[in-house]
This record gives C-alpha cells, sequence and structure tokens, in this order.
DNA sequence: TAATTATTGTTAAAATATTAATAATGGAGG
DNA sequence: CCTCCATTATTAATATTTTAACAATAATTA
C-alpha cells in the first residue's frame, strides 16, 4: 500500500464488487482487462476504476491493462480475503441460522464455530454441526478459541451487551445484523447490515416512482 | 417535497436513522428534539439534519426545534412507509426463509403472500403459513395478486431470469439479496443487500487495524 | 408586551469525490 | 531495434457533499 495516504470508505466498498467480476473473469479463461473493459461491466468509470486501483500501487500495465489474476489475489490481499478467520454467530433465530447455514461462508475463509443462543429451546441443537451453545458460555468460549470474528444476530436490546462481552474477550471484529447502533472500543471493528435501512430506501425510491399510478 | 431539485442518495440513506430514532423517541415520551441533539444520538452533524430535513420542507420552527410525531410521520410519508405493500420471496432458502419469518416485517407494512422454489422438496411446505408454491407460478401469480414487491433470494445464476419474469408481469420493486447486478426496466427500482461485500469491508477494516498483530 | 434566547432555514465556504486530460511506458508490429 | 499504439498512472478540473456561518423567527422570560 501507497505511504500514509488515508483510503476513502467509498473506495472501499468498491473493491469488493472489482474483485468479483474478476473472480468471473478468470473462470472464463480471460486472463487481461482493460480498466474501460471493467467499466462497463461494473457500472463505474474506467477512470475511477484507476483512481481506486491506483490507491494501493499500480497493478496493470500501460499499453496492456490488468492481469486479472493478479489483480484478484491483490485485491483479495487488500480485503484480508488471503486469510483464514474464526467466526462464531451470536443469536440463533432466522438471521444467525441463515448465516450459519450459508456454505460459501466457509470456502470463503470463514469457520464458523459454534452459535450461541440464551433461548433453552434452542441451546443443544445442531445446525450442521455446529452446535448452539448458551450464551453464558460466550466470553471463555471467545477467549479460550481465540475468535476474531462475530456475527451479531440477536434483537436491538441485546446487541450492545452481547459486543460489550465480545470485544471484552478479545473479538476484534463484528458483523452486526441488530438494528442499532453498537459502541466498541477504539481498535475494534464494525459493519452494520441494515436491512430496514435498504428496505425504506427502496420504498422511497418505489414510492417516487410511482406517486401517480397508486391506489 | 421542494420544486424538482434532485435529491441525493445519501440524503435518502440517512432518513431511516431519523426515523428510526424518532420513533425510540416518541416511545420515550420526548415530544420535541433539536437538530443538535439528534446529531448527538445519529452521529450526523447538526447542520447535515437540517440540510436533510430541508430537502423536503422545513418541518422544525426556530427556537424550538422538530416535534417528534410530526417529523416521524412526515419521514415516514416521504419513505413511503404510509403505505402498505404486498410482497413475494423468490427463494425459499436461508435467506428467503429467514425474510418471510422476520415477524416486524409485516408491522411494518409488509405483507408477504407467498414464497416461491423450484425444488420439489420445498414446494408444498409452510413457513408462517405462507406456502412455498412452485416457481412455475410465479407470473401469474404476480399478476392476479397485485403485488408490487418482491425479494430475489435465489442463487446468483437465476436472479436475472427471475427478475425478467417479475417485471414482465408487474413488479415495480426489487430487493435483491443475490450477489448479482441485475439489470431492470426504466421505471422498475432495485435494491441490493450485497452481504458478501459488506463482509469484505469489515475483513479489510480488521486487516488494516490487525496488520501488525497477525500471527 | 418587549427583550432575550434558542434554534431553524438558508446561504457561503470548505472538503471530498468523481471525471477528464495528459504524460509516461511497455508491448506489438514492421 | 525503432515506431506506433494502447492503456495505465498521475495530475488537473469539475461536481458533489459536508460543514460552517448567519440572518430570520418563534418561543420563553421578565
Amino acid at each position: 500500500m501507497k505511504k500514509g495516504k488515508r483510503i476513502s470508505d467509498a473506495v472501499i466498498r468498491r473493491l469488493p464488487k472489482y474483485y468479483r467480476y474478476l473472480g468471473d473473469l478468470i473462470s472464463n479463461d480471460i486472463s487481461r482487462i482493460s480498466s474501460s473493459e471493467l467499466s462497463k461491466l461494473t457500472g463505474f468509470t474506467a477512470s475511477q476504476i484507476r483512481q481506486d486501483l491506483n490507491n494501493f500501487g499500480g497493478f496493470g500495465q500501460q499499453g496492456y491493462g490488468y492481469d486479472t489474476k493478479r489483480l484478484h489475489v491483490e485485491i483479495g490481499k487488500i480485503l484480508g480475503l488471503d486469510k483464514k478467520y474464526k467466526v462464531i454467530i451470536v443469536g440463533a433465530g432466522n438471521i444467525g441460522q441463515a448465516i450459519a447455514n450459508y456454505a460459501g461462508f466457509y470456502e470463503e475463509g470463514f469457520e464458523v464455530l459454534a452459535l450461541f443462543d440464551k433461548n433453552p429451546k434452542l441451546i443443544g441443537l445442531k445446525i450442521r454441526d455446529l452446535e448452539i451453545k448458551d450464551i453464558d458460555e460466550l466470553g471463555d468460549f471467545v477467549r479460550n478459541n481465540e475468535v476474531q470474528f462475530a456475527v451479531i444476530a440477536t434483537p436491538k436490546e441485546t446487541s450492545q451487551n452481547m459486543a460489550d462481552i465480545l470485544t471484552e474477550n478479545g473479538i476484534k471484529a463484528i458483523w452486526n445484523f441488530a438494528p442499532a447502533d453498537i459502541k466498541v472500543p477504539e481498535g475494534v471493528s464494525i459493519e452494520d447490515v441494515r436491512l430496514n435501512e435498504s428496505l425504506y430506501t427502496l420504498t422511497y425510491y418505489y414510492s417516487r416512482n410511482n406517486e401517480d399510478t397508486e391506489e
């Protein structure tokens, strides 16, 4: 990565899309691509793509373009996808179970070790060989197994409390599905998946498009 | 809404957060709030909050602030949350079922009419009184029931095909969970939930924070 | 009811992000 | 091996978004 220049969040959030299309290209045995071709695929401008990639040093070559395999690897490294992560899921309801069931998760380097819930009816059950454990064991488990990642899929009321237990025991990254703003200590990363907000954005655009035709 | 001035997507995506906090305030019997107090809650600047709200006409009052109930209602209207929506879910796998099971969905004005899948093992099963129907019935069902919203929760390979069937039969808004870029006709709204991209953003920030301490 | 205060609505300034332009450079072709 | 071409890396220009400033105004207080 280039010297200390701060890279904006907007840039980071475009990288996964490049990564995905590069994967597709490699599957189709396409070994090189220019920024303008990548622009057609992704919808971002060629200029923006070149700028984005240059934030991390030039991966392309004048007159040639980008080598798909190399770029895929490089973006993977930038995103930290070259490593394995130990994950636990807190909250074994709909969302928690859906994530646990998602097979692709493991292939992508995320190893789910366990689910946790406080509901006695769920504790002890298995989801894909994964035991649902009592939430009381959460702290100890995280510490003893050196878990790095946690998914919070609890109701919003308990989400902050869960986050506190997690971070006190060494969790450094939280993928939060609870519709609440969770506070974490310096150095812990949190990424919110705001399904409600996404849905409401959709209703906004729908409503705007269909103002007249509405019953 | 104010005369034709275009409102940026960034503004729209902040509205649901205001909406959520206003709901909380109302629950706590707080009837007024200033932009600076709302700033403390949401993390957005007071100036930005005032600018955002002014895009839609002034809802506040100098020297007083905003009436929480009124603002909640107004933002609800802007987001289209004052209406009911008929929804179907295409793909009855993990994600599709999780959404169908999400109880809050109904309270918020979204009425799920049915799920669809092509897997014979799933067809006929019930999720919360909702039948999983054969995907072959999708087009007819959408047309005959005047469904407006569809959730796509299929694998990426079939997602475009599903979207085509949906839009041909009158669907005007798609909430897409498949990791693919779906093309829809003019006038149809689409909102993507990109779980992978969200997760990769988290791994990026995690990796950046923990470059040194990594095993 | 007049003065004071709080806080919005709105305009101006600053910061950030995107797009365009161009100089540099490696590759392909003769 | 030289020239030309394609395409990046990089710098400059433009557009957008955010923040700050302040004038207008309603509520509160004396």
